[in-house]
RNA sequence: GGCGUGGUGGCGGAAUGGUAGACGCGCAGGUCUCAAAAACCUGUGAAGAUAACACUUCGUGAGAGUUCGAGUCUCUCCCACGCCACCA
């Protein structure tokens, strides 16, 4: 390489790695959290770090927060950017368990190599405050939260049936299981009774699904959350279960949000978990009861999928009792059948064949009277024998004493007034939301803080009144550290590995001073995430070794102002968070009354999420089991950071994702060089570049369109118009004065770091008249520039010129003639292709919009 | 089955109802070179037409509609993807 050559061309890997470590050094990201005037926090969704390291996908959401970032702070916020790592969990333990490393070590081993890839990313992050989910410093607090749900009674024990999975040896939650299988391992889960702690977050449904029309978030996140809370009005009728020969039973409620039908009800279904069964096994025939217990056991042992993969093949027993339609008389059939799940509503079905197909489809099998009671559009009043007979949606009533001739979706309301007013039902609403099952048997999370012991239990005493025995081990004894133990892997029969350890549980009952033992299972890395935003800008706060979250810098720094994450935490991640924050508010952890009502935010953790896209390969989501992960690492040493960085968020825009191809970065790398290239060339001492005015118009333009362009994340259209702009350069002079060279390399900035920090080092060293801009030293302390309107106006403008509609011509007006029509036609009307189109043909109107089109209608 | 998102060149993608394909990749040709790479320059939706330019027609998943004018708005359909799902 020759010395030009060398002098030429932009060595990245050098320019990066030196203003790394200058940032570094002069904590140029670090804020005083205490002092600062306009509080912007920047959060993006924390990791959790597997195995190989960062790949791209990180990278691409974690570059376009930080240009968010990076804008917003020229913008003259003080934004805090933090970073860290979600480190516990089923997806970093099972890692471990598959290389055979401990967990401990294997997580030291991974925050080592995903802090230094998070450094080279070149994002703004604060270093001095980030936060490990499991350092004893942070769960210490994670272990306190579950303190106070268990406190304020939203933290109890169940025995429940709970999603099990066989491979991880684990419970799952209801949203970990797909399609009936694991989440984290695709095996099929099974269902198993066991001891389990749960957080009351359905106490909070109404609120949570209240409060959701005053975010602002992507619409589609929206749905998701309203969807997963589910909310549903309907009633439950309560009916007498009597036997054959009428002597009543007990009693069953059915939850319905269709009670309108309820003249056609022809039989009730039960789930198989159902604890009716348990209590009618003694008094039906011995017979059937055998039928129903082998049916009951059958179901048990089915996996949630064999459940569902059964299909719409309806199957049951019947129970030989029956439920008594009080509007009717009419002696429904009790049946048992596993198309009714226990979970939601009241686990028992009350059948309207007539109207819903599944009802229909069970009826055809067991042989039930099906009873029309609504007649739809199609008008046919006769028997329904068939499933396209089956009206659900629409009609009027009939056979249905008063309803008759009413619009079904009144008589909903009608009947609800008559069911209540008759005694024989009550109006609830239902939620889809389960609560949240927090325990685990695994290893690798935070022990779950409490303390049993036998003795008060029997005593009935305890912390609790409706838990005795139970007690939470005292804050000042937290945390209750996860020991470094080597039988760390999970047991096939659901006992917690820590429960093999009796230096573990053994412990002292805070009640009574007796022996009592610690709770042995972890809690959920659900957890660990759904607080971690508040403790961010506490770190290394006064208040750290003694609060979870210090009052006076949460009340400065919360809500979080701009939360990015990936969509594909709609649900869980963003729900739970939304949960905790309300408790905690709730619970007087907070003061907002400074920042206004609910409608300004106060209520929500994240007022504001923007859901980045997802980038892919080969056309497929990255993942390790298809074996198409991209490590950055190759390519920044490549093609430098500020490449990468520009080529992800030049794929499309930042809401879409993209396809990972590594051919287009070719591109992005050559461009850089460009920039380099002219800017250095600029700089020269020899060069005295005078602007073109058409660089002037077009710098001012860009600020613009950078500006815009940015805040609404079409980071790719911002980098086509940045590239337009060094294209129009180097058809002109080649090269920038200095003063249009800064306003480039301002708005480049938030793009490529390292690139324009070393020019604006250069252009400073140049320019000595500039004085000495002391502690702002920094491209990224720098104002975003402004533009002068004035140069945005073009001379001449392109007006196109149309014959019905077709484009035929398009001409050049002057600035001062563009809004009179009278000129624009007359000078329309000379154009050759345009008289050619015209012919002699009469023009029945000319339509005329400024500065676009002039379009002549014939 | 429900909810949602999207279909534009060879590819990623641009287009307040007003010049479709900005910008980039790829490809082709050229400059430089003994040669290559790199870099730079030119061209690049399809079809027709031309010595060449000019030019003409078609073109945003399919079909209809609204409009002077539709990638953009409305309806019907097809396809792809994402999430949820025997939720009563």
């Amino acid at each position: 390489m020759s010395d030009t050559a060398q002098k030429n061309s932009y060595l990245h890997e050098k320019v990066e790695a030196k203003w790394r470590e200058i940032w570094h050094d002069k904590s140029l990201n670090t804020l005083d959290m205490e002092t600062v005037r306009k509080p912007f926090y920047n959060l993006m969704m924390f990791p959790y770090p597997s195995a190989e390291g960062l790949h791209v996908g990180n990278m691409y959401a974690f570059t376009g927060t930080d240009i968010y970032g990076r804008y917003k702070r020229m913008q003259g916020y003080d934004v805090f950017e933090p970073i860290g790592l979600d480190g516990f969990g089923i997806h970093s333990e099972n890692y471990a368990l598959k290389v055979g490393t401990h967990p401990l070590e294997q997580a030291k081993r991974s925050e080592e190599n995903f802090y230094r890839q998070l450094h080279m990313i070149g994002c703004m992050y604060d270093w001095k405050r980030t936060v490990q989910t499991y350092d004893p410093d942070y769960y210490r607090w994670t272990q306190w939260l579950f303190v106070q749900m268990f406190r304020h009674g939203l933290a109890y024990r169940s025995k429940a049936e709970v999603n099990w999975c066989p491979a991880d040896k684990t419970v799952l939650a209801d949203e970990q299981v797909i399609d009936g299988k694991c989440e984290r391992c695709g095996n099929l889960v099974e269902k198993k009774a066991l001891e389990q702690w749960f957080f009351r977050i359905t106490a909070y449904a109404g609120k949570l699904l209240e409060n959701i029309s005053s975010l602002k978030w992507s619409e589609k996140v929206l749905i998701a959350q309203r969807n997963w809370i589910g909310k549903k009005e309907g009633i439950n009728i309560t009916y007498p279960v009597v036997d054959e020969k009428g002597k009543r039973i007990g009693e069953i409620t059915c939850f319905t949000t269709r009670p309108d039908t309820n003249f056609g009800a022809t039989f009730v279904v039960l789930a198989p978990e159902h604890p009716f069964i348990s209590q009618i096994q003694a008094v039906i025939k011995k017979d059937q009861a055998a039928v129903v217990g082998r049916y009951v056991e059958k179901t048990k042992k089915a996996s949630h999928e064999d459940r569902i993969a059964r299909g719409r093949k309806k199957t049951g027993v019947a129970t030989g009792l029956y439920c008594v339609n009080q509007l009717t008389g009419y002696k429904m059939p009790l049946y048992v059948t596993d198309f009714v799940v226990m979970e939601f509503g009241t686990g028992a079905v009350v059948g309207v064949p007539g109207h819903d197909m599944r009802d229909f489809e069970f009826a055809e099998v067991m042989k039930i009277p099906v009873q029309r009671v609504v007649v739809g559009a199609d008008g046919d009043t006769s028997p329904i024998t068939k499933p396209e007979q089956v009206q659900e949606d629409e009609g009027k009533m009939i056979n249905s004493g008063f309803l008759d001739g009413i619009d079904i979706k009144r008589s909903i309301g009608l009947m609800m007034d008559h069911l209540e007013k008759k005694g024989w039902g009550k109006r609830v609403t239902m939620y889809h939301l389960r609560d949240w099952l927090i325990s685990r048997q695994r290893y690798w999370g935070p022990p779950i803080p409490m303390i049993h012991c036998v003795l008060c239990e029997k005593n009935g005493k305890g912390e609790r009144h409706d838990m005795p025995g139970w007690y939470a081990v005292l804050e000042k004894d937290l945390p209750v550290e996860l020991p470094n133990i080597k039988d760390y892997k999970p047991g096939d029969d659901g006992i917690a590995p820590l429960a093999k350890h009796k230096e573990f549980y053994e412990t002292i009952c805070p009640g009574c001073g007796s022996k009592a033992v610690r709770e042995t299972d972890v809690s959920d890395t659900f957890l660990d995430s759904s607080w971690y935003f508040l403790r961010y800008p506490s770190v290394n706060s006064k208040t750290a070794d003694t609060q979870p979250f210090d009052p006076k810098i949460t009340k400065n720094w919360l809500p979080v102002t701009m939360y990015t994450g990936g969509a594909e935490h709609s649900v869980l991640h963003l729900m739970y968070s939304r949960f905790v924050w309300m408790c905690l508010r709730d619970w007087g952890y907070f003061d907002f009354s400074a920042k206004g009502g609910p409608a300004s935010g106060w209520e929500e953790p994240f007022p504001e999420f923007y859901a980045h896209g997802l980038v892919i390969k080969d056309g497929a989501k990255m993942s390790k089991s298809k074996g198409n992960v991209v490590n950055p690492d190759e390519y920044i040493k490549l093609y430098g950071t500020d490449a990468l960085r520009m080529y992800l968020m030049f794929m499309g825009p930042f809401s879409d994702g993209g396809d990972f191809r590594d051919s287009a970065m070719e591109g992005m790398s050559r461009w850089v060089g460009r920039i380099w290239r002219m800017a250095t060339i600029s700089l020269e001492p020899g060069t005295h570049s005078k602007d073109s005015d058409k660089c002037i118009k077009a710098i001012h333009k860009l600020v613009k369109k950078v500006g815009e362009d940015t805040e609404s994340r079409h980071y790719n259209t911002a980098l086509a118009a940045m590239m337009e702009f060094t294209n129009l350069v180097a058809d002109e002079n080649g090269t920038l004065s200095p003063e249009l060279l800064k306003t480039f390399l301002l708005v480049l900035a938030p793009y490529a770091p390292h690139l324009t920090e070393e020019l604006w080092s250069r252009l400073k060293a140049a320019d000595s008249r500039r004085e000495a801009s002391g502690q702002l030293w920094s491209i990224h302390q720098q104002a975003w520039p402004g533009y002068d309107k004035h140069y945005l106006v073009e001379d001449t403008v392109t007006v196109v010129i149309q014959v019905n509609g077709k484009l035929r011509d398009s001409m050049q007006i002057d600035i001062e003639s563009v809004s009179s029509q009278e000129k624009v036609e007359a000078k329309a009307r000379l154009s050759e292709k345009v008289q050619k189109f015209l012919g002699e043909s009469k023009i029945r109107k000319v339509i005329f919009v400024r500065g676009k089109v002039i379009n002549f209608v014939i």
